[in-house]
DNA sequence: CTAAACAGGACTAATTCAGTCCTATATTAA
DNA sequence: TTAATATAGGACTGAATTAGTCCTGTTTAG
């Protein structure tokens, strides 16, 4: 099935976790245990998010993350292309200079940029203010689901499929 | 990144390639060899096809596979999901009875129903007879890509990234 | 100057996926 | 009726990708 990395379903988590305490620093350890998440793994995703400009960090003692401008100007699409890389169903509708092997003239890959560039425009109108107040903005359409792994019986965070 | 499986993108050639060809019955080996998909491959994936009900398959000498109906018809939605199961970017929107554990209400599975259906609808609304001519309705955004593998410098098909 | 915390990379382990193979069943043709 | 062709369905293996950990260096507060 079409997935998000679960690293972008963590990132999602943990970022939606500081936008709704404002002001606050969060330490990558501080940031993990209250989450839930693995803890080098969140220090990992920070690192990333602080590289595309999401969160600003502050170094040394006392220092730690918080977001770089209001949650209502970080989009989905900024998160998951932060974790994940450029959003691109396919290698030949995103890449550059690829050379198909299949199809001397591949007929599909104008299409696939279409449904890329639709996939993109729907994570980038969903901020992460949106997230945080889901009442506001997305009505529960049926019983209100609780979030978490379904695949398998691990405990412990598991895959998460798209 | 965000990625559709290979298998999804091999069906969508593979389907590609009977639309254009309407009338004739194919037998797996065929078409895999007319288009260069993995032989054993192409055979698995036209079974999954016609449990979807999206290929009609003929038994015995003289067998093969059609289209169940028009090209018109068949989304590539109908496609994805054939492969690779139901379009959920997340197990618990996706999902019906998983629990998180993560928080006790998650404040983003609506959010991602949303997108999940968004994408859903993206995939819906393309045809495999949109896929089949691409010039007459997304024409070419910059030079006429050539679709194919980009990863690494594997001459064999390789992996597609969504 | 010491401790806290981020920066950045290398490395390992686990999971998932692509691909192959084998046996059974159905259909056509001789 | 028999032989050949082709799909149905599943089990199994190898490879690729990803998640997660660890280590060393740098920065800053006290």
């Amino acid at each position: 099935m079409i997935r998000l990395s679960r690293l972008a379903d963590y990132g999602v988590v943990a970022l939606t976790h500081i936008a709704l305490r404002p002001g606050r620093l969060f330490t990558a350890a501080d940031l993990a245990a209250e989450t839930g998440l693995p803890g080098a793994t969140v220090g990992k995703l920070l690192k990333q998010f602080c590289q595309a400009g999401i969160v600003l960090s502050h170094r040394g003692a006392k220092g730690g993350y918080a977001l770089s401008r209001p949650p209502e100007r970080i989009s989905m699409r900024d998160i998951v292309t932060a974790v994940d890389g450029p959003i691109a169903l396919t290698d030949c509708a995103g890449a550059d200079d690829s050379a198909c092997h299949l199809e001397t003239l591949c007929p599909t890959s104008s299409a696939w940029k279409k449904i890329n560039a639709t996939i993109a425009a729907a994570l980038g109108d969903l901020s992460l203010a949106d997230l945080a107040r889901p009442g506001h903005n997305f009505p529960p359409v049926g019983a209100p689901a609780p979030r978490g792994p379904a695949r398998g019986a691990s405990a412990a965070p598991s895959a998460r499929n798209l």
